[in-house]
DNA sequence: CTTCCACCGGAAGTACCGGTAA
DNA sequence: TTACCGGTACTTCCGGTGGAAG
């Protein structure tokens, strides 16, 4: 008998997924389709750098820049791959390492990642970053081969470290006798460059580009064409999809967005059952990336950190902001609660400091003059519930 | 013009953890 | 086993500072 249950139950559930996508993976932030409609240009100059490495010769350095969203990742792999079977064909040795620098963001997680796309076998801890580069540098000339180093998102991984990994890399040639390297960089950070090493900055530039936003059209196109594999037919229709570009142009044609909200309303349509995608939905959408993603930021957060943002939100709703000192001193009762020593107020500044990164507040420093130098912390009406419905659900009560 | 608040944020150092190599 | 490595999460110390108040 339960078994009838349960078989009603997926069968409701396959049925139900039949109905509104076709295929959702071509919606999911890393699929890379086979066509990158109005990144022509991009595709051309990026390929006619790299082309030279199927012939054995090291290509040029490239710096790309971009907002979130233009396409940059997904042009530069989809060259790469491109590259990388037909060097099979042409039997050249030709291989790329992709590393996101934002989520692969200390110095031996980097160089191990690299050194493991040519196969090596590299532990997560324990090693010597000096002894890491070195077989990195065996493997290499061993192998004797075009090795594209793709450094995503690097404005993140100098802002915390420091271009010293860069310089070393921009030099790797000199150690080589038989490979070589060439290096891809990616910023969302157009000012980045200017804090680079002149030495950096010259040879990691050797060929720049740029990818500029998309336009509400533009989107719309990209929007279309993925729409149409992954919905099932009559599912999905132009209006929504205009809907979804208008949103997504307003934040600076940020292609990503836009995908993410398609893919999300049509969620929320398959659990409510409904056969198509509707606006409505669209909207859901946008309400629900939201509040997932600073739930889900708050979660895995340390505790001194949550009990930190805690003391803002609280002070927040009494005045409408917080300083540093109020926010310690808020904290050291929190943290009493909890018979917990408190952290220092240097950390706990600190720690002001990284969830203002993480965009849960907004923390600006003011000088009032006789009244000193302190941060001015506020929380976005938007999001403020959200944080404490987090905080109430990982701290209990 | 000077004072001085209430912090800022750099630098150096400590403790601990999970790991490798010999 | 021992020496060492890098990463995280802190502490301690301290010089630095924009501008309202006096």
């Amino acid at each position: 008998m339960s078994k009838d249950i349960l078989d009603e139950i997926i069968e409701a559930r396959l049925s139900r997924r039949h109905r509104i996508f076709f295929d959702k993976e071509k919606l999911h932030p890393d699929y890379i389709p086979e066509k990158l409609p109005h990144r022509e240009d991009q595709i051309k100059r990026i390929a006619s750098v790299l082309v030279p490495a199927l012939e054995g010769i090291r290509p040029n350095n490239i710096l790309i820049y971009g907002l979130t969203g233009t396409g940059k990742t997904a042009v530069t792999l989809f060259v790469l791959r491109g590259l990388e079977s037909r060097a099979k064909v042409h039997s050249s040795r030709f291989r790329y390492a992709y590393v996101n620098t934002r989520k692969t963001d200390t110095t031996y997680r980097v160089i191990a990642e690299i050194a493991r796309s040519l196969g090596l076998r590299v532990p997560y801890t324990g090693l010597a970053i000096a002894e890491v580069y070195r077989r990195y540098i065996e493997a290499l000339d061993s192998w004797r081969g075009i090795h594209v180093i793709v450094l995503d998102e690097i404005d993140y991984y100098v802002k915390r470290h420091g271009d010293d990994l860069l310089y070393k890399l921009t030099r790797i040639n000199e150690e080589l006798k038989y490979a070589r390297v060439s290096l891809i960089g990616i910023t969302n950070d157009i000012n980045f460059v200017e804090n680079l090493d002149p030495r950096v900055r010259s040879s990691l530039g050797e060929e720049e580009v740029v990818f500029p936003p998309y336009n509400a059209e533009q989107l719309e196109d990209i929007l279309w064409d993925r729409a149409k594999q992954a919905f099932n037919p009559g599912v999905i229709s132009l209006e929504v999809i205009k809907y979804c570009a208008a949103l997504a142009a307003r934040e600076h044609g940020d292609a990503r967005r836009a995908l993410d909200l398609l893919r999300v309303a049509g969620e929320i349509a398959e659990r409510e059952n409904a056969e198509k995608v509707t606006i409505a939905h669209v909207k859901q959408a946008a309400l629900e990336i939201e509040y997932g993603k600073t739930q889900q930021v708050i979660a895995t957060l340390p505790f001194h950190a949550k009990l930190v943002l805690k003391a803002i939100a609280i002070l927040v709703r009494e005045k409408g902001y917080a300083t540093t000192g109020e926010t310690y001193e808020m904290y050291k009762k929190l943290v009493r609660r909890y018979r917990y020593d408190p952290l220092t107020q240097r950390r706990v500044s600190e720690i002001i400091n990284e969830l203002d990164m993480l965009g849960l507040v907004n923390a600006i420093v003011v000088n009032r003059g006789r009244y000193g130098k302190t941060k001015m912390i506020r929380i976005s009406e938007s999001i403020i519930t959200s944080i404490e419905d987090a905080l109430r659900r990982s701290l209990g009560e």
